[in-house]
DNA sequence: ATGAAAGCGCTAACAA
DNA sequence: TTGTTAGCGCTTTCAT
């Protein structure tokens, strides 16, 4: 005994113990061939006597990764620290983080959580890259004017955007075709035989918002609809209650509505039923997302599904190969969405 | 022009610029005094003028800090990748994120979000650890019998549990008071005048449900109902469905429930409703947590609210003071639930 | 108050 | 196939 074990063990200690360089257990570490077996099992023999585990500020010191990356939540500030509230409240990003969690893990990297709503988060994102705490970042905004992207890109830094950006920048992004989930919905709509159909879309400035809206007038348009109600909501239940409530003042007959999220569809059948109009029997109701909120409404939501989970594995993926080979072009990666019938039409 | 700037500057590009020594800038970086204040502002000119940022490698080889923690949400392996659906669909997963971000970003250090579900993922996270890739973690565990406690013990690790573990181990951890938040749930039903009373209890070998359901049994003794009515769920809203369902079977002329989660409340309500009783007129309900499904309700839950986001935040200072000072013996901190009205009672 | 220098534990280029 | 060795960029004694 002349050591006295505090210390957590070394490369070195496994070597001494196995009676070979460091050299050597590292490639075996590394799974690196061109070492003999039998010294790989006295080797392995080694490591599991000595309880060695890599310490990996050593190793990313030399390697110059953190084999790490980011996933960004970021936005406009809401009010004070309810940002993260709002962010984490909602079901949409518990989608993106089990993706993304799920993809990553087979590949034994693990994502660190940031939220970026201010100017001061921004610049700790940035920093936290620079300093080479992780390796890339996965970002998804809710604002569309989000300044974030630009600031990856002038530094340099790997990242992958959730939704194409507003303002065309070189940046790699996954994303849905909205404009063809709103077609689904409006061919939908029609075929249950709905003429008197309105829409709640989302906030104009977002350019999902816009596609969805944009589709689904355009469908409805060739099935000789040209003009249909519109009232806009913030993607909030409230939201989708207070149009719905206006709808539903200034067009009492209508017999469809699509609404550019489940959370406001929910909202407009919980007031389509305070109105004494029936779901779907009265008025047929179509949702987008497929969330959670779709399940928890009654009659359960028609809906649009955007694959997440499979868009940020997507995202995942160019990430990692992003990183591996810097040198690439921004790719993107468009989706297509699909319908999902239930009993609220 | 001698270097092709290239490369990323370090503390020698920066000790080059301002004339001084990488020991001066480290002090400078590290706001350490004893540093000619005149001395300061050209170091931070220098550094400005490099654009250096702190390599967090080379930091932590040394500090043997990784300046990280990690936020482990573990439990039974649900079916095949579906735990992480169910972990983070789970509205209280966005609440314990969102409290575990804001609290920690005040300290500039940001959470790595590991699954761990099955022995192997376990051992990724330990192994996590010993690489030195964060300092501790942050474990919320949805099975009662979770063996990560005890592997985190073993190793050494620093860790701060949300809930009491089922076995008692030494380790810190934070909870609520269920018992006492059950009991307001009890006292809450009885001052509004109920009498046929019966609760949708937890799965019992969940410590916390078996708490809540003993505190609403004896605050319900208390006032004078020995024998109270019992359905099992498993706290998903399905199992509220059918629990209700069960317990309007066998005793129709109920006027009160208690269900020990809101997602369970949010289905009895439903299941209520579609038996033709009126909430809270004919029956008044009860939840537990106060989540989103309280308030998507319709009417909205009374419910007992767990602090969750500033629990979390206790959590994260143990973990941090523990990894400070590593040889504090576990603590144990337990908050008050409080009881917020709304129109279901 | 500042600088010189010794590592932290690991990978990888080069030798043998 | 295996070993030797030179750093990776930083913090931190220890001198001065």
């Amino acid at each position: 005994m002349s050591k006295p074990s505090a210390r957590t063990p070394t490369l070195e200690d496994v070597a001494r113990v196995a009676g070979v360089s460091r050299a050597t257990v590292s490639r075996v570490i590394n799974g690196i061939r061109n070492v003999d077996s039998e010294i790989q099992e006295t080797v392995r023999e080694a490591i599991r006597a000595t309880g060695y585990a890599p310490n990996q500020a050593a190793r990313s010191l030399v390697t110059r990764r953190a084999g790490t990356i980011v996933l960004v939540m970021a936005g406009a500030p809401g009010e004070g620290e309810e940002f993260a509230t709002q962010v984490f409240g909602d079901p949409f990003f518990g989608r993106v983080a089990g993706g993304v969690v799920n993809f990553l893990r087979n590949h034994g990297i693990h994502p660190v959580l940031m939220l970026a709503e201010t100017g001061e988060a921004r610049t700790e994102v940035i920093d936290f890259l620079r300093r080479g705490n992780a390796d890339g970042a996965l970002l998804v905004s809710t604002h569309p004017e989000d300044p974030l992207p630009r600031l990856l890109i002038d530094a340099g830094l790997p990242a992958v955007l959730f939704a194409r950006p507003a303002r065309p920048v070189p940046i790699s992004y996954v994303d849905t075709a909205h404009q063809a989930g709103a077609e689904l919905a409006a061919d939908h709509l029609v075929s249950r035989g709905r003429t008197k159909v309105a829409t709640i879309c989302g906030p104009l400035d977002v350019p999902a918002a816009q596609a969805r809206l944009a589709g689904f007038q355009q469908a409805m348009d060739r099935h000789g609809y040209p003009y249909i109600p519109i009232a806009e909501g913030d993607f909030t239940q409230q939201s989708g209650e207070t149009a719905m409530a206006r709808l539903l003042t200034e067009h009492p007959d209508l017999d469809g509505v699509f609404a550019a999220n489940d959370l406001m569809a929910h909202g407009a059948v919980l007031v389509l039923q305070k109105n004494g109009r029936r779901v779907p029997e009265d008025v047929a109701v179509v949702g987008y997302d497929n969330s959670p909120p779709a399940l928890a409404s009654r009659p359960r939501l028609t809906t649009v599904v955007q694959p997440v989970e499979e868009m940020v594995a997507e995202m995942a993926r160019i990430l990692l190969d992003r990183i591996e080979s810097p040198e690439q072009a921004p790719r993107s990666v468009v989706f297509d969405p699909a319908l999902v019938v239930r009993e609220s039409t």
